[in-house]
DNA sequence: CATAAAACTGTGCAGTTGGACAGTTTTATC
DNA sequence: GATAAAACTGTCCAACTGCACAGTTTTATG
């Protein structure tokens, strides 16, 4: 008979009156964001449901109650993730007054630079997958693909504007960055803000100045 | 009794007159070769012994016999493939026979991209396990650094004779150069030999332009 | 050819994992 | 307050992992 659950109780059952389903919408979520940092860290295999659940105080099994198998976690993450970034990219871009080329590509390279540097999950878990292969999750290649492809578009687009080098490669050169930006802000992500302010602003010189026409 | 052991003989056991000492030397090679592979490509965690086992054709336990733990298996690989890589460096600057300044710069990094394309395992590992923050290997971070100080310096000392843009920190345009490199030839390696090459040559170029003072 | 060391193997074990499932507690609704 | 659905839990299971170990085969040497 294994009928002794219930011994211990739920994590706050009754505490505020706000609603089972909106309880069910925060368990989910407080899900979503340990599994985020426990993906970004260990990588999928690296860490079991049981990590993530103890990591938000909640059952293993619950994890399976919310999103069936530990792939569908996963994936919720990414998606969690990825609207996550997409605020985050709405509130900044509403920031851009500059009106020259060169400002305006310093304020974007800026802005993407600062996104990352600030909440490097996503970047962690998906070049983590892609770099062990999970043939699991060929989504992976398709998402990292479009994020490449949409950077090397605006770098086309300001070479013909005039703003970058028109002999360098694009796509060699948005590797270039993103490598640069993987090693300096996502390897070992920088905690402190001001810290973390500074190195956003040195590295959009260095990217601005490598990239400029002479 | 666990004794039915000896029902499946040896890869190879009389086969050619090797000599024994000779023969163990092959397996304990086989078995780093094969377990560089695996772990390049699935990490430490991402491989059991008996999967490297299997790749070698050698029971699991004999691994155990050469290497005693897990954990020194993955030194003994690393120790394996920075001789390699050092063997492999040691021939390539006998060619280098240019004098002018930017010409042994190009020849230089011409040299440690194409090293590292042909041969990604090592820095394969190092990034992953360093990614993963694998506290087990402390050693990882000192390699990494060691490599990355070693490159720095060479950096500073072309910026000394007036080959390199004297304005660039040399930590983060090392680290661009390292990342681009990551993304081009480790991520995910370029097989064909002639494909592999045009590309070194055209990483080459990038690197020299972006760097050389205007 | 006896023999002992070296090289190698199968099997057992405890711990962990993803998943399955029956069970319990909570809450909205009548 | 009864009740049924929703939210959540403990426990069992098969598969896999690193390691331990007793056993077997091979080979060098007297």
């Amino acid at each position: 008979m294994p009928a002794t659950a219930g011994s211990i109780p739920n994590a706050s059952p009754v505490d505020d009156g706000e609603g089972r389903q909106q309880r069910a919408i925060d368990t989910r979520r407080s899900i979503l964001n340990h599994a985020a940092l426990l993906f970004a860290s260990s990588g999928y295999d690296g860490c079991s449901t049981r990590d993530i659940a103890a990591a938000a105080k909640v059952s293993h099994a619950n994890i399976r109650y919310h999103f069936g198998d530990k792939e569908t976690l996963w994936r919720s993450v990414i998606e969690f993730l990825i609207s996550e970034e997409y605020e985050a990219n709405e509130l900044l871009t509403q920031l851009d007054t500059s009106d020259t080329p060169t400002e305006i590509f310093r304020q974007h390279t800026r802005n993407a630079i600062s996104a990352v540097a600030k909440r490097p999950q996503l970047q962690r878990i998906l070049h983590l997958e892609r770099l062990l292969g999970n043939s699991r999750f060929a989504d992976v290649e398709t998402i990292a693909r479009d994020i490449d492809e949409e950077r090397v578009g605006h770098i086309e687009m300001m070479q013909r504007a005039g703003t970058v080098n028109p002999d360098v490669d694009p796509a060699f050169l948005n590797e270039f960055i993103a490598g640069g930006l993987l090693q300096r802000f996502v390897l070992e992500p920088i905690e402190d803000d001001d810290e973390r302010e500074r190195m956003v602003d040195a590295f959009t010189d260095l990217v601005v100045r490598l990239v400029q026409t002479p």
